[in-house]
RNA sequence: GCCGACAUAGCUCAGUUGGCUAGAGCAGCUGAUUUGUAAUCAGCAGGCCCGGGGUUCAAAUCCUCGUGUCGGCACCA
């Protein structure tokens, strides 16, 4: 196989401009190397956007980069296309890449290319953001385009490709600005290789949590209530009450109190937060006897409320609180998705109000707190600290301190992160967990977040050593975030296949006749001591049926009761994690239970 | 919010260019059967075809305005 680029100098150069420039280095050949991929996927934008102009002459195209996913163009037509035009613009670019053109480039005067691309007033658009006099210009077969490169040396070369999506989005990325037409690509080097990723694309959407969710009963929503707001079914309650049932443990074990705030407070006090002026179009709000409420979209200041009760030594620092606080934000339709995103959600928030010295290992203390509830869940997880964002109250030197504080608290003990500008909250700083899901995918759930600007505009404060007024820093922390997009998460996860401590049912049972109910009801009552929840599958359904029914839940164990089980006190197990069969007496099986469910160490 | 697509039974889906009483499988109910590790058989019931408005002799089907969902964009305290 012969070269399409080379690597010059960490630079990956196309085969044309490397002899332009006379240059010589390590040869990059067809495969699926990341750098290879780069350049098949750009080349492959190109052909597609060759083939959307020979099929819609009209055309306009801004850029088409390669992203992480593949490629993607964006271009405007006055002509429909809908995702039944993908099919059509893909066997057009079959039929070009046929033809084998060779990709062709030169160079030209930016004054020339303004001349050449003047009926294309994208690609203007695209030139006023280069700064450089000379531009180069791709061409195949008829086709050209402006372009940096680099490009394989023939589209012959492009065989195994695919067009995923068709969408909208902005010019440049600015809703303020018009919104063009983008289809997205996807192309490898081989046939397995593009075979490979449509089977874990495949794969990811049957793992999709409001499929699963559906099929298991976890939760649903309902035109009628409204979007985005989520319906917790039985199943769903049981896995969400396992959840928030150990989380509370782990929460006292590390001396946090439960508390409480109301669910809406008078608007005043989201004027002297700062949300009512900063996010105040996400909120709801309501109005009676002429006072205002505004419905909390954080529980922050129903904790300050708490804090404020009563007056604090420097003795009683750090104070931790916290509380399933549900909340509610006003998302924009578009951004709505199954539990990901929602309109109410319930964070298992807290706050630790603690004295300056006490920063770091508090931050410290929550992130080996994140790292227990990470592992048992057997997530990866990155840490990313957000600085100050332009929506932001506060002076600067409160965020500069707050700043050098998160950074301190990480490299102090050696923890990994990396820096997001401009991604804090607009009252403080944060790190931000962000975790790895069983195929590789990042979430963003636990914050931690440092904050000097509620106090300050509560005027919260303790009594120091010689009896001084101090204010506190109040640290804000969620660990899943929210119960919604956690659980969310963990069904992706998991495959809907939850470990026995959060399943909805640890158990099913499954009586091989009618005479056999009596002995199921007492093995689910021994179960239930246990704190383990189980179903009867007793219906007049043939053994295989009721069986398959009980898989179909994905419940992690089925245990078969029949004349032989009744006889010699055991249970006859069918483990759907392993996929093992064996039998086991009641008491072993009793206590393997248990040990399963206690199988937490948050 | 923006661009595009979609909305038929509890669920998953059929339903031709507008034209008979809108169909199927699963789930549900009633029987028969009493089962040893992934679907026993038969019968019954189930629908304001997302909601308003309109076009038409005639609308699940066409137009329009909402609502909701999906794919992205933008947003995410």
């Amino acid at each position: 196989m012969s070269a399409i680029a080379i690597k010059y100098n960490d630079e990956i150069v196309d085969l044309v401009t490397a002899e332009e420039r006379g240059i010589e280095g390590e040869e990059i050949e067809l495969d699926n190397s990341p750098e290879s991929l780069d350049v098949l996927r750009h080349s492959t934008a190109h052909l597609m956007a060759q083939a959307i102009k020979s099929l819609y002459p009209d055309a306009e195209f801004y850029v088409g980069p390669t992203v992480k996913e593949g490629f993607y163009y964006d271009f405007k037509t006055e002509s429909e296309i809908g995702e039944g035009d993908l099919k059509k613009i893909e066997k057009q670019m079959l039929s070009f890449a046929k033809k084998k053109y060779k990709i062709e480039k030169y160079e030209i005067s930016m004054d020339e290319a303004k001349v050449k691309f003047a009926d294309d007033h994208l690609k203007l658009a695209v030139m006023e953001r280069i700064p450089d006099d000379i531009v180069s210009i791709y061409k195949q077969g008829e086709f050209e385009d402006l372009c940096r490169g680099p490009h394989l040396p023939s589209i012959g070369l492009i065989r195994y490709f695919k067009l995923t999506k068709i969408a909208g989005a902005y010019l440049g990325g600015d809703s303020k600005n018009e919104m063009l037409t983008r289809i997205y690509g996807i192309a490898f080097a081989t046939k397995d290789a593009l075979k490979a990723h449509m089977d874990m694309l495949a794969e990811a959407a049957k793992r999709d949590h409001r499929k699963i969710g559906n099929e298991m009963k976890l939760f649903t929503f309902r035109e009628e209530v409204g979007a985005g707001f989520p319906i917790w079914l039985p199943a769903g309650g049981r896995l969400r009450a396992r959840l928030e049932s150990l989380l509370f443990k782990a929460h006292r074990k590390r001396g946090y109190e439960p508390v409480r705030g109301p669910e809406m407070l008078r608007s005043d006090l989201w004027k002297t937060s700062g949300h009512y002026q900063n996010y105040g179009e996400n909120m709801y709000f309501t109005k009676i006897d002429d006072i205002e409420f505004g419905v909390k979209p954080m529980n922050c200041v129903g904790h300050i409320k708490v804090y404020e009760d009563e007056l604090h030594s420097y003795r009683d620092l750090p104070i931790k609180y916290f509380e399933y606080g549900v909340v509610h934000r006003h998302e924009l339709t578009g951004a709505l998705h199954g539990l990901f995103r929602v309109r109410e959600f319930t964070q298992d928030d807290a706050h630790i109000f603690c004295t300056v010295d006490q920063i770091e290992e508090q931050i410290i203390e929550v992130v080996d707190f994140v790292d227990k509830i990470m592992s048992t869940f057997n997530f990866e997880y990155k840490m990313m600290i957000s600085t100050k964002p332009e929506k932001a109250v506060g002076d600067a030197e409160v965020w500069e301190k707050s700043e050098a504080a998160l950074i301190a608290a990480m490299e102090a003990h050696n923890l990994p992160y990396t820096i997001d500008e401009g991604g804090g909250a607009f009252y403080g700083p944060k790190i931000d967990i962000k975790i790895l899901d069983a195929i590789g995918r990042e979430w963003q759930c636990g914050t931690i977040q440092l904050d000097n600007n509620l106090p300050a505009r509560f005027e919260l404060e303790y009594n120091g050593e010689d009896n001084e007024k101090i204010q506190p820093v109040m640290i804000h922390r969620a660990i899943l975030g929210s119960f919604e997009r956690f659980i969310g998460i963990l069904t992706e996860h998991y495959a809907g296949e939850f470990p026995m401590f959060i399943a909805p049912t640890q158990v099913a049972i499954v009586p091989v006749a009618e005479t056999h109910k009596e002995y199921a009801k007492l093995l689910s009552d021994k179960l239930i001591d246990i704190n383990a929840d189980s179903e009867i599958y007793a219906k007049n359904d043939s053994l295989n049926k009721r069986i398959r029914t009980a898989e179909k839940t994905r419940v992690p164990m089925i245990v078969v009761l029949g004349d032989e089980e009744i006889e010699n006190k055991t249970v006859s197990i069918r483990d759907r994690r392993t996929r093992e069969q064996y039998t086991i007496s009641e008491e072993e099986f009793l206590t393997l239970i248990q040990t399963k469910i206690n199988e937490v160490n948050f």
